[in-house]
RNA sequence: GGAGGGGUACCGAAGUGGCCAAACGGGGCGGACUGUAAAUCCGUUGGCGAUGCCUACGGGGGUUCAAAUCCCUCCCCCUCCA
């Protein structure tokens, strides 16, 4: 074994999904090598999704793998994909988005994905550039490029073809124009997550019928979500945003099921997970805050992340008040004539409830708390002296001045 | 072109004249428990200072003391045959 395929093997193939043909991509390494010529590398990015998850670094941590060897990621922002819709999810075509909203979700996104990427080595491409550009006679060609028997092999497609499901042929177009994109961008490795996989394939082959040398397919387990059970995705709301506060982002963290402690160490840090076994399985509390520490860290800093913590331990295991509490201005004018103010007046002022339902619900059920103490009743006035701490359930505090 | 099925609350789904602010599940919220914002269990889940009123079962119109439920009409979605 040489130095290029331990490389493959140690590093970039690890924490992967499939790797097809790993052969190819030690000869591409190999070429790239002697040649001086650097691979480059797509991840295809969906422009609705302002926000980037954790589910979204597994891909570009493989990303600036390659980078920090030499070789250019790639970012396709899907602009123009985006509105053909993606048939990988339900069936049904989402609302088109404007340019002008496309272009603020790719800042933010880039400002998310450079906190992992080089940007030196990073190119980012828009596929309406060369999709929109194409005729519908460069389009027919395309399409006679790959045959229906094929598509069906997608196992999506294949079920709900014999479930006598409806599959519109624009669905089969995505791939093709996926695919496009990487005649376009000249990709010699196309990363994905583990969903991907054969829109990855095709990609190979269309480049193949363009003459070109076909990308290897690189695709990442989907990470679980927070619930422990689906995958995690900013519509399931199962996610931690890389964008998120140290607060956030600690706190959901920790709440992640036992179970998925080790998995994350693997596909999100850079800890060597056989050294923390004996810690996950021995003391799970303790491997999870280290987790939760090391990915606040990397994320923000080590001072945040220890801030982080101590905020959670305040909150949760000591049940004292957070460090920060917002504030919000009372209207005066809910007082009343001796100085004090109906307590659902004053929930509905701290933004806590939406509603006069939902304050005497949750007063009702002990929810609520005043200056620390616990309202029993929502037919009470408090006296108002500012400040008022109001705390909702054990995580929502307000204090109106 | 023909035949049929369907649109119900945040989502899925039951309900086919009054007992329906609408079963049940998911989600959300609150409580208990916990190392945890997990799991589990319990409760709760349209609005209104409220034994009543308002809004709500795709839109509009009608029948009726009474409509998510019946009639008319319009819009939308799906399936099968061609």
């Amino acid at each position: 074994m040489d130095a290029i395929e331990r490389l493959v093997e140690e590093k970039l193939g690890r924490g992967v999904q499939d790797l097809v043909p790993r052969e190819e991509l030690v000869a591409k390494l190999r070429r790239s090598k002697e040649t001086g010529k650097p691979l480059r590398v797509k991840l295809g990015i969906d422009p609705s999704a302002p926000h980037l998850t954790f589910g979204h670094s597994v891909p570009l941590r493989k990303m600036r793998q390659f980078q920090d060897l030499g070789h250019t990621g790639v970012l396709v922002v899907g602009d123009f994909t985006r509105r053909i819709g993606d048939p990988s999810g339900r069936a049904s075509t989402r609302a088109l988005m404007s340019e002008a909203e496309i272009e603020r979700n790719m800042a933010t996104y880039k400002d998310q994905a450079f906190k992992i990427l080089d940007p030196v080595r990073t190119e980012v491409v828009y596929n309406s550039t060369w999709l929109g550009a194409m005729t519908f006679a460069d389009v027919i060609q395309l399409t006679a490029k790959y045959t229906v028997a094929r598509m069906l092999e997608r196992d999506d497609f294949a079920k709900r073809y014999a479930e006598n499901r409806s599959i519109s042929v624009l669905e089969f177009l995505y791939p093709l124009a996926q695919a496009y994109d990487s005649v376009a961008i000249r990709a010699d490795v196309e990363l994905g997550g583990a969903d991907q996989l054969f829109n990855l394939l095709v990609g190979r082959d269309i480049q193949r019928e363009y003459g070109q040398e076909p990308q290897v397919a690189l695709t990442v387990p989907l990470l679980v979500g927070l619930d422990g059970e689906r995958a995690m995705s900013q519509s399931t709301g199962n996610y931690v945003g890389i964008g998120e506060s140290p607060k956030e982002m600690y706190g959901k963290l920790l709440s992640i099921p036992d179970t998925l402690i080790e998995s994350y160490f693997d596909v999100l840090t850079d800890v060597d997970v056989e050294s923390l076994k004996k810690e996950i399985h021995d003391s799970p509390r303790d491997a999870k805050r280290r987790l939760a520490r090391t990915l606040v860290t990397k994320f923000h800093s080590a001072a945040e992340a220890s801030a982080a913590e101590a905020e959670f331990d305040r909150i949760h295991v000591l049940h004292e008040r957070p460090a920060d509490v917002p504030q919000k201005t009372l209207d005066r004018s809910k007082l009343k004539g001796d100085g004090a103010i109906w307590v659902i007046d004053l929930l509905l002022a701290s933004g806590l409830v939406k509603s006069r339902g939902e304050a005497k619900r949750v007063i009702e059920q002990g929810g609520v708390r005043v200056n620390e103490e616990r309202i029993e009743s929502s037919d009470v006035d408090v006296p108002f002296h500012p400040p008022v701490l109001v705390q909702v359930g054990k995580r929502a505090f307000v204090e109106l001045v």
